[in-house]
RNA sequence: GUCCCCUUCGUCUAGCCCGGCCUAGGACACCAGGUUUUCAUCCUGGCGACAGGGGUUCGAAUCCCCUAGGGGACGCCA
């Protein structure tokens, strides 16, 4: 029998990390097995807004990669897709049990009578584990309602699920999702349950309350979808081999349960930027200057610059610096002098640079010698600072620090000669010319 | 309180099932050098862990037991 698993959110308005974690899980299940993954909404809760809600969910699984073969805009065959429109199958299957004497009345409610052996289940994750379930318990509300436990196990029957993946969270809940299925006189599925994310700091699991804790605030910031990914699977499972860039592909083929680790994984931003990091690095060109460009539109950052599809000179700013970025969402800081002439000198690159030396005086120097280039190139303007240090009988740093900072205002950045060139030649010059004039002072 | 799960560097993990190849491997972070051009790039190196205690065994990170610690579930929430 073909694989069928699913991802069963309810939508709160927010597409947290752990059940973001849990659907990329099921999703690769589903694909490296040549299975089917269906999106199953929660939707039993009418407080919330469910339009938005669902909408935000969507867009985060879509935003992830993960699409799904059945469920919402997808159809399928085992529909409805919305447990809010399944209250006839819930209310058929309440008879079910009743008929059988398993289900009764009880101050209104409906209980399960439970039948008290131990259920044991063969997880995939965790091997065997045992739990008896001593007390019968409500399956409809005395408002009418069926609770989670039962509508869960009735959906899973009724759409042929054959392998529960979720968070620890529901091991001990197993154990009244087995009396059910076996009092329909159902087999269960195999259940594989997966570790959950932690808090990187303080005790407890991850809530919608901690920092990074969303997905659409990874979109937001413009992280790379695949890096997220990338990130997520790595959290509670390992190829065992050392790899840890994985595009989806890879992860499709190398990813199964026996993967899953069983214990807990606390949430770590830095190594999540660290692989957001490598994925910008790894950015064709194309790809990279959209994302950023529709980055710095999104922050507002200089409207008159970004408003042409075609600004060369941000795009070769844009790409000198790539290979520096951690995240789209520094590149305004990063690359902000070159737009601008005033800019600050910054205080710990003055004091680093204007220490030693005479950096006054090799900054005129080069001005002298690089306003008589006719090339303005990487190749020229390295021969220039070459000939410059010999002549004068010092190390190439005596002048690439100071121009660097006469020209940014910073001490780090892109390569230096890149640097001059994307800046082009009449910016250079009248930027270290302000410099020559009128130099940083050491303060502090 | 009851029940369930887990326990290798600060963090994510490999090794554990099938004991010896483990003076425990990789990655992030951190630190130190290098790239005689910065650094938020890149390269090299360093730091750093088998929770504790009992067994079993010639031999245990690996098997068993106990303790401790962490997490989760005990709702007419999902």
């Amino acid at each position: 029998m073909s694989i069928r698993v699913r991802f069963a959110p309810s939508p709160t308005g927010f597409f947290h990390i752990g059940s973001a974690r849990t659907a990329l899980f099921n999703w690769l299940y589903a694909r490296h097995h040549g299975g089917k993954f269906i999106l199953r909404i929660e939707d039993t809760d009418r407080e919330r807004n469910t339009d938005d809600a669902l909408r935000v969910l969507l867009e985060g699984m879509r935003w992830l990669g993960l699409d799904w073969d059945e469920g919402p805009e997808a159809g399928g065959e085992y529909g409805p897709y919305f447990q809010s429109e399944r209250n006839a199958i819930y209310d058929k299957h309440l008879q079910i049990l009743r008929d059988k004497g398993l289900a009764y009345d009880h101050e209104g409610a409906v209980f399960f009578k439970v039948s008290g052996e131990p259920q044991v289940i063969n997880d995939l994750v965790r091997g065997r584990v045992e739990r008896k379930e001593e007390k019968d318990f409500v399956i409809y509300r005395s408002n009418g309602s069926p609770v989670f436990h039962f509508v869960n196990v009735v959906d899973d029957m009724t759409m042929g699920i054959t392998d529960v993946i979720r968070g620890e969270d529901h091991l001990s809940n197993t154990s009244k999702h087995c009396e059910l299925f076996k009092a329909f006189g159902v087999e269960p599925p195999r259940f594989g349950h997966i570790p959950l994310i932690l808090k990187q700091q303080g005790p407890g699991k991850m809530s919608k309350r901690d920092a990074g804790s969303l997905i659409e605030e990874y979109d937001h910031r413009h992280f790379i979808p695949a890096a997220v990914r990338n990130y997520l699977a790595l959290l509670g499972w390992s190829p065992k081999d050392n790899r840890e860039i994985l595009s989806a592909e890879e992860l499709v083929s190398l990813f199964d349960l026996s993967g899953v680790t069983k214990n807990n994984a606390k949430f770590d931003e830095r190594k999540l930027s660290f692989i957001n990091a490598q994925y910008l690095h790894a950015l064709p060109a194309a790809e990279y200057l959209e994302l950023a460009r529709s980055y710095l539109k999104k922050a507002n950052w200089r409207d008159e610059e970004t408003r042409s599809p075609d600004n060369k000179y941000l795009d070769e700013v844009l790409l000198l610096c790539q290979e520096k970025l951690h995240a789209v969402d520094s590149i305004p800081a990063f690359i902000d002098y070159f737009f601008v002439f005033d800019y600050q000198y910054a205080p710990k690159a003055v004091k680093k640079i204007m220490k030693k030396g005479d950096p006054v005086q090799r900054v005129r120097e080069f001005v002298e010698a690089a306003s008589q280039l006719e090339e303005w190139t990487e190749a020229a303007l390295e021969k220039c600072i070459t000939t410059l240090a010999e002549a004068n009988g010092v190390g190439t740093g005596e002048y690439i620090h100071p121009c660097r900072l006469g020209v940014s205002g910073t001490n780090a950045g892109p390569g230096f000669y890149g640097l001059l060139v994307v800046l082009g030649k009449d910016r250079t010059l009248e930027r270290l010319q302000r410099f020559v004039e009128n130099p940083p002072v050491v303060v502090g």
